[in-house]
DNA sequence: AGTTAAGCGAGACGGTACGTCGTGTCTTGTG
DNA sequence: CACAAGACACGACGTACCGTCTCGCTTAACT
């Protein structure tokens, strides 16, 4: 449902839409807001936020890069963080869900897709900073849960079709599944470090997805 | 070997043992530091950081709740998050190892164990902004994933057990293994906000570890 | 010319010209100085500069004082001494030169006046501060010359009267007397500390300009 | 008498008289206080009070120069400034009084030696410094007060002695002339900077002293 | 000769001010 | 109205200095 959102439009009569796509019952009076403005903010962010993480990055910065004036970001997102948060959101391009046919076929897509997300993403350094927020603002939580609930879609989809084409068990744990497969590829990025490539996804394949024997 | 290290200890000349275990050939002159004042400093950073979070603990509140200066502090680590990891590690109750003689025994006793440190643990929130800092600041890096390192040492010593047991196969792949438990909290702790309960702790050693059916 | 100079404006484009008088050429974007911060601060700094010393008064008192951030100040001023030598040219009136007719009826005027300043001026303990700095400081230093050149005018004026006047000999050196009189008067206040009133200005004139016998 | 007392020794029991010559009287068990310490640190004090300036210089600094321990400057003197007015003391050779038989005689010498000492004496900036202290500070301020007494003396007693001779009539106003000489000379060295030399000396002279005409 | 009181270098300590920086808001003039 | 520029209040940062306080060692004078 709201999963696109922009977050928290500090004054947007249609916050809970996709930002600047009110329809045409809402004309907005005054001079309407630049979306080439919308677009530089957010290319600054993730540009800045890439280069030298939430904290060395500061709102001034940001407007600079951006050739804006700190009034025309804070007129769009309210926080720093609901900044990142949208920011974080444009740079996430959507899973393309295919259907290979088979499950074996679907997790290697999936997890090809993963490894090089978690590999290389641009804004991965930048998750920790939303967590920590989140733990004391309500909004960014709720957001961040929203994101964090969008990308759990892909493997649930691969996993369920796989239950109806009887590959796994009808019984089977989906949801704590994406739990130990998702959280194994955050831990190893986050916390322990340790390499995240083909090797380690076959292993992760092996425990969760045992070969037939 | 480094596990128990002060963390960059500003000009310790013994900043990569156990701190203040420089044997006698280090007389060490001048005025001591205050052994009293380094308690006080951890203890009012892990009070504060559980209650306002770090963001919201400044540096003077730590020396004002801990009756020290602001040079005393900075005399010992050298910045903000310095302090913020030692006091985590200060914090943080080593696992006690009890054999219960089988691995269902011994996964219940550590599962319940992160359940607890899990749930309630006051400096819980306080990882992710050290994620943050690590991902920018070597140093910190490196000591964060010390303390990573040692938190997985339990799980694997039961495992290993299990697997001396004949309980587990010996082809058995510990460490993603552990990446996947641990994953799996960290996932629910930090991104999804799913609760963390015994049942969940079920459905997750239903996967790693399926019942003998 | 930069007589009435404010001195060393952090980033003022006019820094050498009476400040906020650019004219209508340099229109200067963005929200303009607030001109009671200016005033407050100023009026911060006398008070507290006379109550405890320069060295006595913070930077956050005067902040506080005024009811002003620091980064307001310090976007005005670049450092402590240099907002304690303006504010010793706001409290300084001018004196008005006025024209009695007579050298006796000037010095009267003249001598009175420097025996009510330097007997109660609040700033007058906040001179040794600014020359002691103005050592060190070149900005400083030139800029505590122009105040104090400035403050020889009147005695110059008188001077140069009597001598068209014939009441004194066209050969009168009229710097060096101008170098005693003050001399003596800043020699009592801050060495010696002896008295200065009508009897010290009395015997000084006999010295300077004996009467006619 | 006490006017070439060390300043408040802080626990001396002589600290009316010169630091370190207590009587036989008293002979102070335990370890005597070390003389080169004293002398290093006066000495470091003069240096380093020239090079930076009282401000610029802090106790650290004078230890580390002195080769001593903040200590044992603390344990001499009871603040910065009491050293640095000891310090003055200690660098400010006595005039040397000699009698050249006339009144314009021992006026050249005693101006040539103001000349040199206005010049280039290295403790010439230190003075504004002890002078906002001592307006603050009443031990500073008696103390120097004492040495600015002193300094009077060299003229007074010239001016007096061309008086018994009938140089100069016998109701000459010593004490304000002194005042008018030596404050001149402050008023250029500290205020307006303008050159202190033979001219300007002998210019001052024909106003305070007439030549016969 | 042994005791003892004090001096000493080193450096930690509490307190306090410094000047800088970042956030989010507000205020100009211009489109 | 939006916008660029930039001033503003608030408050944290990390550094520096002052004067005091331990430490362990050294140095004489007194027993």
């Amino acid at each position: 449902m709201s999963t696109s959102t922009t977050l928290v439009a500090v004054d947007d009569p249609a916050a809970d839409t996709k930002s600047n796509v009110d329809g045409p019952g809402t004309p907005r009076r005054g001079r309407p807001r630049s979306i080439e403005a919308d677009q530089a903010i957010l290319t600054a962010t993730v540009d800045l936020a890439s280069e030298v993480g939430i904290t060395g990055m500061s709102m001034d910065d940001v407007a600079q890069r951006a050739g804006v004036s700190k009034a025309t970001i804070y007129r769009r997102w309210c926080s720093k963080e609901a900044l990142v948060l949208d920011a974080l959101r444009s740079a996430t391009l959507p899973f393309d869900d295919v259907d290979t046919g088979t499950l074996s076929g679907d997790l290697d897509l999936y997890v090809g897709e993963l490894i090089r997300r978690f590999g290389t993403g641009p804004m991965n350094d930048v998750l920790p900073h939303l967590i920590e927020v989140s733990c004391h603002d309500e909004t960014i939580r709720s957001s961040l849960d929203d994101y964090i609930r969008v990308r759990r879609v892909p493997l649930r989809t691969i996993l369920t079709r796989a239950i109806e084409r009887d590959e796994l068990p009808s019984e089977t744990d989906v949801d704590v599944t994406i739990d130990m497969v998702i959280g194994a590829f955050v831990y190893r990025r986050l916390l322990s470090h340790d390499t995240i490539d083909e090797h380690f996804a076959a292993r992760l394949r092996a425990i969760v997805f045992p070969p037939p024997s």
